[in-house]
DNA sequence: CGATGTTGGAACGTACAACAATGTGGGCAA
DNA sequence: TTGCCCACATTGTTGTACGTTCCAACATCG
């Protein structure tokens, strides 16, 4: 057949009871209502949900995509410990990939793209929403991932992102990262305006000391806590 | 319980059923023997392979997670067809990702490691077999992405890597990319020295134009397969 | 008393069978 | 050509059953 013409594609409904379970877990886990370490009883779940033990098992099984859980053959899945080296590989991706980024030539577009994340980023810090901050604080980073001007790439960062803000709420270090800190809002501003002045190897260095920073400062809280 | 000394950490077995599967319609990939399109019928596999239904769904939802196939709703899936634009978002996360890296300071071991990969890629192109070349060449490539420092990274890299053998592989263009270019190993040469000699924006530069040429060699081919 | 053998239960891994939901294609009539 | 109806194929989902693995508690023995 000739292809209609005038006609935009559009995507069926077609969502799997499976995937509805799946996103459903990943909410509890994300929202905190299911912690690190929690069994995910396949039983358990699927008479909670009136869903037969099977759709479960795909579930979990299309979960295991993401890190948020952990399998172990016949212990079945947990949902996932913040380990301190997982958070260190977390953010070794991060500031490479983020360091990469701004090594590279960004264009009018990408860049105001980061102007327009540094403003939601400036407004989100007078409100003192702190789930706000952390969203557009990670939207900043993100924006300037986009100079990779990879679909798949950007695909990468956000799943990156997913479990970092796993991580940071299943630690509640969120608050300390951001309400504490007062020099927060002038890295991003340097970040920025390094960028903008195509000041790449500047860029790349603020990027650097930034999220080493950050690092350091949940090392440290890891130490307290864990020590 | 005191760990025993002298007794080496093992794994044991371990690896289910439906990992077996996935395993090998995998392989049955890569090796071209299930070629692009091919439905992957769940009874004729659960049959062939003397395993219950059950466990071929779970190993089909395994391999969703890279994109060798496409599932869509009530039709299963289908082993996935090399599209162009997939190709392109494929090199446009290799282009990114192999750019930025070698945008990063690189230490002498990575440096070394780069060196090793070339080492290999020569003697790969003296023995002159298609699937070493290409093996040898992804193989250098993944070497300048450690520059990031990042398991994580890496680990995305290899899944891009895995990908493109199976889209060349499908394509057919292996050989073309290899055999009939001269310059092929001297961009490879004029990589490495750019990255040992500290030039971070010449490397950067030759691996943009080694990459945007392979783009345009692919394009011009799929241009004359499709149209 | 400590190491080892035994046992029972919980949970998972796998298989088989059945039914529901959905998409496909053929045939037929207007 | 269009619309309708109907069998057919395949996936989606459920239920059930059984073996396997692991764990914990208890029993046993030197």
């Amino acid at each position: 057949m000739t292809p209609m013409k005038g006609l935009t594609k559009m995507s069926v409904q077609r969502v799997s009871t499976a995937e509805h379970v799946r996103d459903h877990i990943t909410t509890l886990i994300l929202n905190g209502d299911l912690k690190p370490g929690t069994p995910l009883r396949e039983n358990a779940i699927a008479t909670t949900l009136g869903v037969s033990r099977n759709t479960v098992r795909e579930a979990v099984l299309l979960l295991g995509q993401s890190r948020l859980i952990r399998h172990e053959m016949h212990h079945g899945s947990i949902v996932a410990e913040p380990t301190k080296d997982a958070l260190i590989n977390l953010y070794d991706a991060r500031r490479g990939l983020e360091v990469g980024a701004v090594s590279l030539p960004a264009d009018a577009e990408i860049t105001a793209g980061i102007k327009s994340a540094l403003d939601d980023l400036e407004r989100a810090a007078e409100g003192g929403d702190d789930r706000e901050i952390v969203a557009k604080d990670l939207a900043f980073h993100a924006a300037t991932v986009r100079s990779f001007r990879s679909e798949r790439i950007d695909a990468f960062y956000a799943q990156l992102a997913v479990e970092l803000s796993f991580f940071l709420n299943a630690l509640a270090a969120s608050r300390l990262d951001y309400a504490e800190d007062e020099t927060f809002l002038d890295e991003h501003r340097r970040i920025y305006e390094a960028i903008a002045s195509e000041d790449r190897a500047g860029a790349a260095r603020f990027v650097q000391e930034h999220i080493d920073e950050t690092i350091r400062r949940l090392r440290a809280r890891l130490d307290a806590v864990e020590g």
